[in-house]
DNA sequence: TATAATATATCAGTAAAATAGATAAGCAAT
DNA sequence: ATTGCTTATCTATTTTACTGATATATTATA
């Protein structure tokens, strides 16, 4: 294939106008680079398209026969061109996440992401649950990534992926040896856990919203990886998602209890204002997203090293 | 619009073969260009087209859609490509022509197809019809071009427009007065002819077969400007084509003489043998021809100026 | 009929793009 | 660890695209 889609473009123009130098002016080239074009053309192909007629042009049998192919082919490339270009994200994208979203998964999709448009800048913040709502409500955030519910009539919120809070304690503390823990077991406990107002925590109030008396808390950290080097120090037992736990569970530096009849199942959350325009970019990034984790049941499940 | 047909070629191979090395190769291209037009084509549309996986690629979302797409808008780009090339000639062409028809159209005809295809190139012989017939027999010559008929069962006539003798004379010659020259008055005179075997010589003898002992030929020449010359000269009276002598009649330096009954009409016509294949060239070139004459009766009215 | 205006083609010079060769960096299999 | 294979990138070179100026031809006009 050795022409181009620029040749047939200004070949277009110059039948069209049937003349090269207002071709030119359409075009803004040079009157001799679209002489020069046309001629390159017609070399290509071993055909003059034009009768030259003294000063003026005329298509002739050949041009006649390649300009309405010409423009189908052109009227194609132009839809390919602006369909891609629909798909393409440009320009500034503002997500929010939260801290254990934020820092165990969006850092890696916005990497990848950015990856596959590079046109794209996004701005990630990591905050608190209801500083990103707030955000999010105000059009400061085009997106919001939340563990847990949120019902405002001006929000859209769009579940993407489950997860686990998980109960555990250092690799010497006496209940990894029992089998089944119990909730009497627990309520002996230490607790090392995040701080109020976050989303770990709100799963993990409600769910034990009826012993919360009994709970002692010795420590609220406001960074999980603070709490796994609390428990890993004996201040007590702590409670996070296993997608934060996941290296630590492999190793076997921290231990997960089996607690029964507790379940601390959540979800991972998308978050959007319903009056603000929903950009291509937000679009791209939650189909990437939601892509991602097709044949995917829980968070820690999402495969990192894929990722990058 | 900035990408290209062979951006859009590479990118299909790539995606073809899943590999940009592989594909350097199919397409004969060196694996640094390969990659860099791929590179070059992403940056274009702003989107990555592929995965990058370790050291393998894997087309993403945005590739698979441009992919069946891609490949659609090339496979109609090579259909004009063939289309016109199959249009184009290029290659050696033989033609002859008679005499009349070599000097006052031939040469010109195959100015202009030459211009229209410049890939061309074009024997033409001027010989006399009998070298013709031969030649086209003989698969020498692609295509023949002759006054009057011929009926081999070998040889194909097709033909083209119609052309008149014109008896004339020199602008001091007493005939010119006379009204309405008849048989009688011509039969009185000394005629300069073309020689025997010629086609104008042919159909000067049809016409006057019965006559044929009367005539009294002073010369025979052959060439019609030598005719036209010795006419001028005053050596007799002439028989050409009007063809030739269109310019002469024009500024009066020749006189056509009016014949009551007598009708020189004949033919040009197209040769060419029936067990030779017809060349694209051949095929174009008859195209050509017959596109000039659309709309003119007879040989001498073909507007030469706008043939160059 | 000379003159001006206009159109195309071409030339020289320059900027941009395509391409090759060499090399670095990443991954997979031994 | 070593080897082999892959993609990406660097440098240098060739090719292509383009501009501005100019030549040539044609039409319009004074």
């Amino acid at each position: 294939m050795r022409y181009t889609l620029r040749q047939l473009e200004i070949f277009v123009a110059i039948s069209r106008l049937e003349s090269v130098s207002k071709a030119a002016d359409l075009l803004c080239l040079s009157q001799s680079a679209t002489s020069t074009s046309l001629g390159e053309l017609e070399r290509q192909f071993g055909i003059k398209l034009f009768d030259r007629i003294g000063k003026s042009l005329s298509i002739n049998d050949a041009g006649s026969k390649l300009l309405p192919q010409a423009l189908e082919l052109i009227d194609r490339a132009k839809e390919i061109e602006s369909e891609l270009a629909g798909y393409a994200v440009s320009g500034d994208m503002h997500i929010g996440a939260t801290l254990t979203i934020g820092n165990y998964l969006t850092n890696l999709l916005v990497a990848k992401f950015i990856q596959n448009f590079p046109e794209s800048r996004i701005k990630l913040q990591v905050q608190n649950t209801e500083t990103i709502i707030k955000k999010v409500l105000s059009h400061e955030l085009d997106l919001g990534m939340i563990e847990g519910d949120c019902d405002h009539p001006d929000l859209k919120i769009q579940p993407w992926i489950a997860d686990e809070l998980v109960i555990f304690c250092g690799p010497n503390h006496p209940l990894i040896n029992k089998r089944n823990v119990s909730l009497e077991d627990l309520l002996k406990e230490s607790w090392v856990l995040r701080e109020k107002g976050s989303g770990t925590r709100e799963t993990f109030d409600r769910v034990f919203k009826n012993e919360q008396s009994k709970i002692d808390i010795k420590l609220e950290l406001e960074h999980t990886e603070a709490i796994k080097r609390a428990v890993e120090s004996s201040v007590g037992i702590g409670c996070i998602s296993r997608l934060a736990l996941k290296d630590e569970l492999k190793t076997g530096s921290l231990i997960a209890l089996e607690v029964r009849n507790v379940k601390l199942d959540r979800y991972f959350n998308f978050l959007w204002s319903k009056n603000k325009y929903q950009t291509n970019g937000v679009r791209q990034f939650l189909k990437m997203c939601t892509d991602m984790t097709k044949g995917i049941q829980r968070s820690d499940q999402i495969d990192l090293p894929l990722i990058v």
